[in-house]
DNA sequence: CATGATGATTTGATATATCATCCCAGAAAA
DNA sequence: TTTTCTGGGATGATATATCAAATCATCATG
């Protein structure tokens, strides 16, 4: 019970390349060509290409002109400006998304949290990434902005290489600091509290970002030290 | 002496049409076609399309599956929540630009700005149109924040088809309401004023899409009551 | 006069062809 | 052993070919 997303092919490799990043499927640095992706796709390059092109665009992959795209190596400074950004952003959409709230959504999000518990708790990573996916856009969705709902999106395809970092240590660490943050935001969301829901937020894309930007500085002075 | 801004084809286009599209030489609603873009710019129709479709998955253009892209009708409630967005992120970047100011940058901005009122002056349009980007980038610019530079882009070419809608009467208002308010931001970049900046920006933005989208209902309602 | 059918043309999406550049392995030279 | 050179394969960018869908003008029909 697949969504096709759409009729037309370049879309559908811009989405599952999204989800795909998104997941954290895709390691920092690894290469992306385009006959390789069209003959995983089973198309011509063309489509392929397209995509690579929008996601090299949008500053998603990086590409040098006649070479190929590549996840990029991000700074720890790269990651604080992503995480700079991130906050002012999505706060303000998390603002606006309680005010417009309802039951309904706040239903709709505490089912997908409750689907991301199950999946945590199962150690299912792929999972475990796309709900959390989810359960931030639905929330974001409340604020009937598309527009900034893109810009959201091509934050996220940013730091997404990047989340497979948080396993295990940070992920079982929240659930002990900030315990049922996303019941919090469904009940914010319920009252129309945008001061708390934008907090949380706040909180999570702060602490989540922040120890991304430790682990991989942390790594470069390893590497740094163990030369070779 | 123009710059060829990129050896790649595609992205020389999308630098024209984007440059075309900020300077409101497109009218909402206008239809683009590969093929008449790709004899304009003497090339084959592919790097055309992969430019148009940028532009169609930022949003800045419009394109149903199979059909042409357009310049897209926005209703008020689109140019406000445009407004809403840009307010919100354009404040924060020139804030942020204030705290990295200089006294070179502010004499950049000093400069900008004089030839903006030249242009003005001798009611050159698209020189007007095109200065008071550079002005606004070269602020924002102080940044150093790609990731911004790229989302604020891409929110003024959607905007941009409107701009027009300015002159001559807005254009002429603000120059008796708000006066020197580009010296004022001038002087808030040399003093690091960042409250100071972020308040002339904001100024501006409400201020011009307020105007646009009273223009865009007002037009709505006269066509209903002048009928076919 | 309004409306619906129809065929030619336009147009976008995809596949394929072509070309220049890049990359890399392996040979030759130091 | 290390470095430099070189040639073939890989790869991206662009041009072209092909096809299906959409558009539009025309004409027939009510």
């Amino acid at each position: 019970m697949r969504k096709p997303s759409s009729a037309v092919l370049r879309d559908q490799v811009y989405d599952e390349l999204g989800a795909l990043i998104r997941g954290g499927q895709f390691v920092p640095g690894e290469k992306l060509t385009i006959r390789n992706l069209a003959k995983d796709f089973s198309m011509s390059p063309t489509p392929v290409r397209e995509a690579l092109y929008r996601l090299v665009s949008e500053g998603v992959l990086q590409g040098e002109a006649n070479r190929s795209a590549f996840i990029p190596l991000l700074t720890p400074e790269q990651i604080a400006e992503l995480k700079d950004i991130r906050l002012h952003i999505e706060c303000f959409a998390a603002g606006r998304a309680a005010l417009r709230g309802s039951p309904e959504i706040a239903a709709r999000l505490r089912k997908t949290s409750a689907k991301l518990k199950r999946a945590r708790a199962a150690g299912d990573r792929r999972s475990d990434l796309a709900l959390v996916y989810t359960f931030q856009f639905e929330l974001y969705a409340a604020c009937d902005m598309p527009n900034l709902i893109r810009i959201i999106n091509s934050l996220w395809l940013k730091t997404g290489p990047y989340l497979n970092l948080l396993f295990p240590h940070y992920i079982y660490a929240v659930s002990t600091d900030r315990g049922e943050w996303r019941e919090r935001i469904a009940a914010g969301v319920e009252n129309k509290d945008a001061t708390a829901v934008a907090e949380e937020v706040r909180q999570d894309i702060d602490q989540s970002l922040t120890y991304i930007a430790n682990i991989i500085s942390a790594a470069s002075m390893l590497k740094k030290a163990g030369g070779k």
